[in-house]
DNA sequence: GACCTTTCTATGGTCAGACCAAGAGCTGGC
DNA sequence: GCCAGCTCTTGGTCTGACCATAGAAAGGTC
């Protein structure tokens, strides 16, 4: 026999010895899981509550930190109404580090990560363009404008791109599908930026084509012609990731 | 005048104080998005990376467990070669502690959840039918075999429908759209088990439908259906929204 | 010489205690 | 009545110690 015996058994795993600051966690989790803890909240101070639960005030703040990763908490010095340790609502901004890190990593290829971006700005597009309201239509108008000044250059034409995308995102009205928009949309600004640039001069007729895409959609939701905006928002995404990375996604 | 002068300037914000563990948090980041470290790469120990970035080792410990939180990190004792912190790839685990939290903070209504996961799991559907290997159908068969055997109570039931979806994520091929279903599906275990309880009787009925709902998506995956999988997804997780949350997604 | 046991060492895990820094509120002098 | 300065709370950081684990190395036994 080459393994142990009791090795692979089937149904039993070793234990994962728990560490300090996940026991802590878990402590937290179930306050926010059974509604006593809810967004707004302050936790105790970080020495109260290292005594409550009888771990070192490192153990405390180790998991105050992977909680903070994760959008969960807000830690702030000082005293007012506002200071102290509280719950916060951030998944936004916490989605768009993880997905950051992990295209970095190439642990997501490219190509995923723009089909999954047509995916959910078609079902932003399609959303909006039924609830979206006049002032958010009024708001994509302005974004296009600024995009046509000629002092425009490549980081700020990104920029409001993105503002654009996003906007359209959350007029779209679900939450969960513009936090994911954004975290795409921030967890690409580096590579797009850097194949920007590497386009050299063929930037402006590109550029050109972006700004007459983004008309296009604008008219659509106008036109409350949803299936016409999911279409224009695919088509144009895709042309760009062909003209940028000089690749077609099948 | 209300307020002072120099607030709420355009364009003028103030700087956000950086906290020692961000800056280390930073000083990683720029390695891995230089390319310097990758997936599997060794960490310096942590003793020796605080003497080297001219921090204490408290603060580095922070930054990892945040690294650790967002599964680019991964931290174990010991001397042998998988010991250390090395870099991870764990999007996946991350993404679902996050969506969990966040959901049960009513961060996201769970209207919009359930609509992104019909969004996310027509994507898969559609690019499974094209794709899905002869064995990956026959794992799902397998599946719905093991959920009609008589002894399958709700939890093991709950269990082998995820299995049945993430499997058809995984089929239809992109990383960042099946991380994406995983997270959701998990973080909607607890309170899709606590509906289940709330059934009572009406169990039988429902199950026997999500089952059927099984298998005329499997049937239209081995059809290489792409629209109709999509179609019998959607009706799927619709369905079952109505009948255990008694709403509809309009 | 092969193999098992013991010891060593590197590394993360945890803790205690100290001091710093920011910020709201209190207090006393003007 | 108002402003400066003190005070207290709370997170931010550092130091240094010791524990626990798991390979690696050393040593002993057959």
């Amino acid at each position: 026999m080459t393994g142990s015996e009791i090795d692979d058994r089937a149904g039993w795993r070793p234990v994962a010895r728990a560490r300090t600051y996940e026991l802590v966690i878990d402590r937290i989790e179930e306050q926010i899981v059974s509604g006593q803890l809810v967004v707004g909240d302050r936790l105790p101070p970080e020495r109260d509550l290292a005594q409550m639960l009888g771990v070192s005030r490192a153990a405390v703040r180790e998991a105050f930190r992977a909680l903070e990763a994760q959008g969960v908490l807000r830690m702030a010095v000082g005293t007012g109404p506002d200071s102290g340790t509280t719950v916060a609502a951030l998944p936004s901004q916490a989605l768009t580090r993880l997905l950051r890190f992990h295209v970095a990593l190439a642990n997501f290829p490219m190509a995923d990560v723009v089909r999954a971006r047509i995916m959910l700005e078609r079902e932003s597009a399609r959303t909006a363009a039924q609830r979206a309201t006049e002032a958010e239509l009024e708001e994509l108008r302005e974004l296009l404008d600024e995009m046509d000044a000629p002092d425009c250059d490549r980081e700020r034409f990104n920029d409001l791109d993105t503002r654009f995308h996003v906007a359209i995102a959350e007029a779209g009205g679900n939450r969960l599908v513009a936090d994911m928009t954004i975290a795409i949309r921030e967890s690409l600004r580096r590579p797009l930026l850097a194949a920007f640039d590497d386009l050299g001069d063929e930037w402006d007729p590109i550029a050109d084509g972006l700004r007459h895409d983004h008309r296009l959609i604008h008219r659509a939701l106008l036109a409350r012609d949803a299936a016409e905006a999911e279409a224009q928002v695919e088509r144009h995404i895709r042309s760009f990731y062909r003209s940028a990375w000089l690749q077609d996604l099948g």
